[in-house]
DNA sequence: CGATTTTGACCCGCGC
DNA sequence: GCGCGGGTCAAAATCG
């Protein structure tokens, strides 16, 4: 959230503009989470059936998404003025913003109000308006936005598609050769609505090139297409797992570090395996995270899954690598949802949010019937390794009408609102995404989500979450040298394949996006 | 011809 | 300050 501070006042027209730009985004960003809350906030009231909270979502994501449109319309105009370095005219989009934002909800509901308010303060006004007025603190607006940013969910998963099909339509922004590993990382910008902030980063493992790590940010401000609310689900669920640590983690020391506590969280978190928690889908299906760690890193706090077959992992509790390494799992698939409306968000109470979609898998048990619609075939349609090389620019299903969420879903995401536990929460919201996508038992032990991402073949997944709390955290915690990672693990009880650890191999490659 | 992708240039924070 | 690394922008090229 650069947006907050200072510096743009003092930078070049250039800075400005960008900082305008990013000012912008964030607002929106900002905005959509806002909503978000709100609408967890709202579904944790009611209960009630997800009909409305539904609704609600969508509205707010609407409205929300109109601010932002207005926001990205205004880049143009904005850049241009913004040449001329006009504070007080990113002043004025912002606040306007937030004003429209509120009427939505207020209409809707009385509690989104209220909470509105809040969440809008903490969010918004005060790196907004004090960075936008002032020049005040950078490093204060910039933990801020931080935090209410940077959350992340990613998932790794066996996929040979270039991209995850997540129900989502995704425009490409930018490729970039990640340090450590030889295949590129790709950048995509949610599209289905202009003002979406939900991005994703797309990369395939270095140590297991059939392995896809998706990484999701943000929420969406519109309505998903039934396809893409898996994984939303998941998503937010995961994010409010991440939130939850990092509760847990503040409550339990402010300071520097989270880490700490945070593994506690984590520890609770391995401990639930989900077996289908929740009756009401009660299949068999189990969700496992072989892997999932949250680790405070640096950047931003995220949660990893790993659907991925668990090697072993041991333990890797602690220090598991943010994204880069957890080495190699077998394959697996889910899909999450992340969406907009999430209920994850509920759980959230906090700040941060993200939203993660997913993008990922092309269900296929599901999808395939679907995919006469959009066509949306050719996502799978590329062929498995060959294709991760690039990361497939644009994968659209949409057209998986309604079939699958379902029952599962839903029931997940009352689940996630109803339980104030985030942890069960998520692996409610995962067992209801397995189902929804696919159900397989490999093993009869190890029970595993198997999804085709890329179409072809099955994999079992293994959930892993990884939080880098990093900035934010230390936002939060204030703690400057914030401890690196801390990363829990979840495994399953079984652990159901072996490993492979090849490195890949498949030396050339993936220059091209 | 519009929507996307490609791709190099930029920006920005961080560590040295 | 400089270099590095992550991320984004935007003009030009492509795709459908
Ligand atoms: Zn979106």
């Amino acid at each position: 959230m650069t947006i907050a501070t200072n510096e743009w006042i003092d930078n070049n027209n250039f800075h400005n503009f960008q900082h305008d730009q990013k000012l912008k985004r964030e607002m929106g960003e900002v905005g959509e989470e806002n909503n978000s809350l709100k609408l967890s906030l709202a579904r944790l009231v009611k209960d009630a059936t997800s009909d409305e909270e539904s609704e609600l979502v969508s509205l707010s994501l609407g409205i929300a998404s109109t601010d932002q449109h207005e926001k990205k319309k205004n880049r143009n105009e904005k850049i241009k003025e913004n040449a001329d370095l006009k504070e007080g005219l990113a002043l004025g989009l912002d606040i306007r913003f937030d004003p429209s934002a509120i009427k939505y909800p207020s209409t809707e509901s009385s509690c989104d109000g209220e909470w509105k308010e809040e969440e809008l303060r903490e969010i918004w006004p005060p790196s907004k308006f004090l960075k936008t007025t002032r020049n005040g603190d950078k490093s204060e607006a910039s933990h801020e936005h931080a935090e209410l940013k940077k959350t992340r969910v990613c998932i790794r998963a066996r996929c040979d598609t270039l991209t995850m099909n997540d129900g989502c339509q995704w425009r490409k922004y930018g490729q970039k050769m990640a340090k450590g590993n030889p295949c590129p990382r790709a950048y995509y910008r949610c599209t289905v609505s202009p003002s979406c902030p939900v991005k994703k980063q797309v990369q395939r493992c270095a140590e297991d090139m059939s392995i896809l790590i998706t990484t999701y940010e943000g929420t969406h401000n519109h309505p998903l297409p039934t396809s893409a609310t898996a994984i939303a689900y998941t998503t937010s669920a995961a994010a409010s797992m991440l939130q939850s640590s990092s509760l847990s983690s503040q409550l339990g020391l402010a300071n520097s570090d989270t880490v700490p506590v945070i593994n506690s969280s984590v520890c609770n978190l391995n401990a639930l395996n989900f077996t289908s928690g929740y009756q009401q889908f009660s299949k068999s299906q189990h969700l496992y995270f072989h892997n999932s760690s949250i680790s405070t890193s640096n950047s931003h706090p995220t949660i990893t899954l790993d659907l991925t077959t668990p090697q072993t992992s041991p333990h890797i509790g602690k220090f598991t690598p943010g994204l880069s390494f957890i080495p190699k799992y077998s394959s697996t698939n889910l899909s999450f949802p992340s969406s907009t409306f999430s209920p994850l968000q509920s759980s959230m109470l906090q700040q941060s949010h993200w939203s993660p979609y997913s993008d990922y898998f092309n269900y296929e048990g599901l999808i395939t019937q679907n995919r006469n619609e959009n066509g949306s075939l050719m996502n799978t349609g590329k062929q498995p390794f060959q294709g991760y090389l690039y990361q497939p620019n644009y994968i659209s299903n949409h057209a998986i009408s309604q079939q699958s969420l379902p029952d599962s879903v839903v029931a997940a995401t009352k689940a996630i609102t109803a339980t104030p536990k985030f942890q069960s929460a998520l692996a409610a919201a995962l067992t209801a995404i397995g189902n929804g996508i696919r159900e397989n038992h490999v093993g009869a032990e190890s029970a595993v989500l198997d999804l085709n991402l890329g179409g072809d073949m099955p994999y079992k997944t293994n959930a892993v979450y990884t939080s880098n709390a990093s900035r934010y955290k230390r936002i939060s915690s204030s703690a400057p040298n914030a401890p690196k990672r801390n990363s829990v693990i979840f495994q399953p009880s079984q652990a159901s394949k072996s490993s492979f650890g090849s490195s890949s191999n498949k030396s050339n490659r993936f220059l091209e996006q």
